[in-house]
DNA sequence: CCGACTTGGGAAAGCGCTTTCCACACGTAA
DNA sequence: TTACGTGTGGAAAGCGCTTTCCCAAGTCGG
């Protein structure tokens, strides 16, 4: 079923059917278009996308390029990608590399050879030279084709992009832990390399720095993101440091595991150990106690991030800030010594458990 | 940069760069392969992917289709199906309808249009006869011409698919129940036109009836998927049927809701009343009291419908049968009169809150 | 009433590949 | 030596569209 086929049914030539049928070429008359139409629907025509692309030298097709769709940091985001893309008449192409960087490479490749209009890159900057080195050649030899890019949370690599103000907010986190009268606080943070992760903490350690309280080396430990690492990073740091009176985990998914750690060990949040997360997942309201986190506004991040792909019109670099929110919740309290009941009491907070 | 830049900087003719480069057409003269290569890489080149599709007739494209991105349900489920799919080296366009039918049609109609090699079609069938008829039409033009579908828990549509036992999971959450000594128990159920929901509680049903205990009409309420929408309903079951010993509810994330609802309400889990999910996503665990569901392995699921949409020598109509498994945890006991220890006491069980 | 425009249809030239089909050079068996 | 596979390179014919380019037919001011 080809074009050809329309036309002939309608009676018109070729090129009269493409351009009845592709509104923006040429004015066809009235008459005709609606033959063309009839016709394309009576035969249950669609147009071949590829041949189209072909001869038009441009696709409808966006990428997104994700750590792992199953995350829900990662999937909040590309939800508000996929609404903006659809806005624009766009379908998605979207690829999860379950954080392999070798994957993050071949899917880059792979849709500049789909000859895609633009990508969508989500995830952390990396400090390890040779994969941001490797990943900024095929983005290069990409826009050199036309393709635009746009990334989140990676300001190294000279595409336009939304970058968060992490740093902002690991500063936010170490205000209210400060000013609830913390200062033996711990850091689970995520895997070293990231730079999001070490723009959290190095927000975190400023406030602290601020405040005149340390934040020594083996108060953070480092584990894999998710619920499993964060709990696992978590019991190793109650354990060299029973001292800390609270805990940033440097987002929501390691949030959790901790509190899943403190239980085991018998630690009561907040009344003995404040915790917070970062990015206000949905997770994060689903704990007992919910958790303080601080809320980063992921659907419009991945919206932002995909205009940015979509207008021509703006600046090719241009690098776009966001600000997320403290949301305050039942994690974090006063630490026990300053609560004017005794210091390693199991008072309790009147906390109507699972009411969030 | 085409492959005729790469031919004659190697010094051959199209056609055999053309052979060089894809491998599995006709052999080439090693010293030739490799020239060749060389000059693809040294022009930094990737082939046309539209340009290649309209020549092979076939894409390297996968669609999938799902309700909702952001829905762990479903990104779990699209991450099997990501997995398999990149194992067969093909790249997988995604679209979220947001429970939009129109859209989801509309979607079928583009994958079309990109000729893509399989649509893979997640989410439940629908008892509106309208929208079925439409999609089956839709879907079998794209049949015909060779495109090959894979749907999850769409019986009527006619293609292949993998199917969940719902029906099997309902009946055993109703022995569960049963067995505890829940005899008055409701339903939190998710839109009525769901076939996946009305398994789910047919089976449920079928369990009770059983067991001679009745589930009367007003035992059963209708919300939204997702948490708002199931603590909304559970609100509204706890008004009508204050006597409810147990509840069900449909999924996990409803579940959730009915937790905040329940508590809300001044009633502790499990103690005054018990509550099942469905599903058994990360939430479950996540809650305290953790979550009794019914396990489906939907990475597994997602999976498996790829693998039907890919493997061309299976039965074109297989239908593949998965069940799931009870998983017991917090949420669920014997009802307060059987407990022996006086009918509406504020026993407690001792649990560990947010151990899970 | 006539040249200068405008309007809209159709023929045909690609878009960048894959894949026949043909040509040629060997090696081998008769 | 002849005849015939066999292995390998190249020319060229599409794949199904879009988009020039050309042309016929109307429109209009002078």
């Amino acid at each position: 079923m080809t074009l050809s086929d329309v036309a002939r049914h309608a009676g018109v030539s070729l090129a009269t059917a493409s351009r009845a049928l592709n509104p923006g070429s040429r004015t066809v008359a009235d008459g005709l278009r609606a033959k063309v139409a009839t016709a394309a629907a009576e035969l249950s025509y669609v147009s071949n996308g590829p041949a189209q692309a072909l001869a038009r030298a441009r696709t409808s097709i966006v990428g997104m390029i994700v750590h792992d769709v199953q995350d829900p940091y990662f999937s909040a985001i590309a939800a508000g990608s996929m609404r903006v893309a659809r806005e624009h008449g766009l379908m998605v192409m979207l690829a999860s590399t379950f954080r392999d960087q070798d994957l993050e490479l071949d899917y880059v490749e792979r849709l500049r050879a789909q000859r895609a209009r633009g990508i969508v890159l989500v995830g952390s900057s990396t400090t390890q030279r040779r994969f941001t080195e490797r990943l900024g050649l095929v983005v290069a030899a990409y826009e050199a084709e036309g393709g635009r890019t746009a990334s989140l949370n990676r300001e190294n690599l000279g595409s336009a992009g939304v970058v968060v103000d992490n740093k902002g907010g690991g500063r936010d986190v170490g205000r209210l832990l400060l000013g609830l009268g913390h200062h033996r606080i711990g850091v689970v943070a995520g895997p070293r390399h990231l730079v999001t992760n070490k723009h959290r903490l190095a927000g975190f350690g400023l406030a602290l720095a601020d405040a005149g309280v340390e934040l020594p080396d083996d108060a953070v430990v480092e584990g894999d993101f998710g619920r499993e690492g964060g709990a696992e990073a978590a019991a190793r740091l109650i354990e060299q440091r029973p001292d800390l009176t609270a805990i940033f985990a440097l987002n929501d998914l390691m949030a959790r595991g901790c509190l899943m750690a403190l239980s085991s060990a018998g630690r009561v949040v907040p009344d003995d150990v404040s915790v917070v997360g970062f990015d206000d997942l949905p997770v994060a309201s689903d704990t007992a106690p919910r958790l303080t986190t601080f809320r980063l506004p992921l659907e419009e991040i991945g919206a932002r991030a995909m205009r940015l792909v979509l207008r021509d019109e703006a600046e090719p670099r241009h690098i776009d800030r966001v600000r997320g929110e403290l949301v305050v919740r039942e994690s974090t309290a006063p630490p026990p010594h300053v609560s004017g009941r005794g210091g390693r009491s199991r008072r309790r907070t009147d906390r109507r458990e699972g009411t969030p």
